[in-house]
DNA sequence: CGTTATTTGTGCGTATGTATA
DNA sequence: CTATACATACGCACAAATAAC
């Protein structure tokens, strides 16, 4: 079979831009001359061109024609797997209790009010490599099985109760000096500087429904994120 | 004027789809379906539904049907602009030398070659914020005077040789200890641990052309990135 | 200022190919 | 084999924005 009219021409007028044929500010020929000089109809330089848009490569301005633009390099795309496959995952604790002043302000709620926190140990053959956190606002009725919570990721905490659709997350980094439980499990001396990754799971409203905590070991090495085009 | 007629079959699913009418999984009436629900044509219904397609809420299979995914919370994005505005930016120095171990790997040169090292500073008005180092691969008549350089971002200091298409970016993050010159410059304790950004550029043939460390004061606060969908 | 040509945006109808059940 | 569903592709018409005159 042979390969689709519209993925050649977008192929190739992407070819002639990463080529540096156009460059960015340049206008591309119109539809109209796109047809002819492909044979085809305007229809299906549309289709292609509408491609190279979704891709951020070229822009259309109505009127007026399409453009190259300035390829974005500011922004970077992290892959962050809540459960990496490498390492296995231990409950380390399930508590009820009434969060200190930074799960207080990540969750948006008062001290009266309790929240589950619970605790993971992520491990490879060798050492523990992660301590893991998280806090839930607690409702009656919340169930608190160990076996549902052990290998739940992050979002699936929450997906029962809203749409997976609705649900937005945010993640920081950032770093601190590991303390008592969590120096212990990561076998750190105490006051040693990790690099944490802050977890926040906000529902449709922008109201937190989850609060989370990963101390990382400094053996995990660093995190990693790309920008740039990539095929896919 | 009235809303496009794709625009709101398209709204229309998506709101569907967030509201849990149709749930990860599910399968799509069929493009005549949705055509004759909507009274159009099936063109326009697949323009809604590729808009769908590429928000990545929802695929298609060929002779099935169109299927709800599940979202993506593994993914995110981080915008990460090379030049804060908020800050200011002062060339420390440039200097010509032979790049020690960790360059020569980013680099993928040896020794023998010399490398071009650039250090600024930038701080806002109470004090040093960030300290920058960027390391090039030393070649004849590169221009090395400082304004050209002071306020070039990474992924401008090779755009004149390659296309800026054919460039992509890693960015690493990680911990490390300040020591000597960068530990003077922010103002810290030699061996406080900050965070590090990491960045390489490469050209379109992966090659590294550029490798960037930049040290994080620890009043820099966290570094965010999002996932999920959001408008725009 | 309007006129006109150009360019993209929106939308319909039709035909044929191909994958799936 | 047949019915259904999506994929590719063409032609046409009109609307709306832009720029040049």
């Amino acid at each position: 079979m042979a390969e689709a009219l519209y993925k050649h021409v977008f192929s190739d007028v992407k070819r002639a831009i990463f080529e540096g044929e156009y460059k960015p500010g340049d206008m591309l020929p119109s539809e109209n001359e796109l047809a002819a000089k492909y044979n085809t109809s305007r229809v299906t330089i549309r289709k292609s061109l509408g491609m190279l848009e979704n891709e951020r490569i070229v822009k259309s301005w109505h009127g007026k024609g399409y453009f190259v633009i300035e390829p974005e390099h500011a922004k970077f795309t992290f892959v962050y797997e809540e459960h990496n496959k490498a390492l296995e995952s231990k409950l380390q604790y399930i508590r009820l209790l009434h969060p200190e002043a930074e799960v207080q302000s990540a969750l948006h709620i008062d001290p009266s009010q309790r929240v589950v926190s619970i605790m993971r140990i992520l491990y490879n053959t060798k050492k523990n490599m992660l301590c893991d956190l998280m806090y839930l606002p607690y409702q009656k009725g919340m169930p608190l099985i160990e076996m549902e919570i052990q290998y739940a990721d992050f979002p699936d905490l929450v997906k029962n109760k809203v749409s997976t659709f609705a649900i937005h997350t945010k993640m920081e980094i950032g770093i601190a000096a590991v303390t008592g439980e969590v120096a212990k499990r990561l076998m750190l001396e105490e006051g040693t500087s990790v690099l944490v990754i802050y977890r926040y799971l906000y529902d449709e409203m922008e109201r937190p429904v989850a609060f989370g905590k990963r101390y990382l070991h400094p053996d995990c090495g660093h995190l990693t994120a790309h920008s740039g085009f990539f095929p896919g």
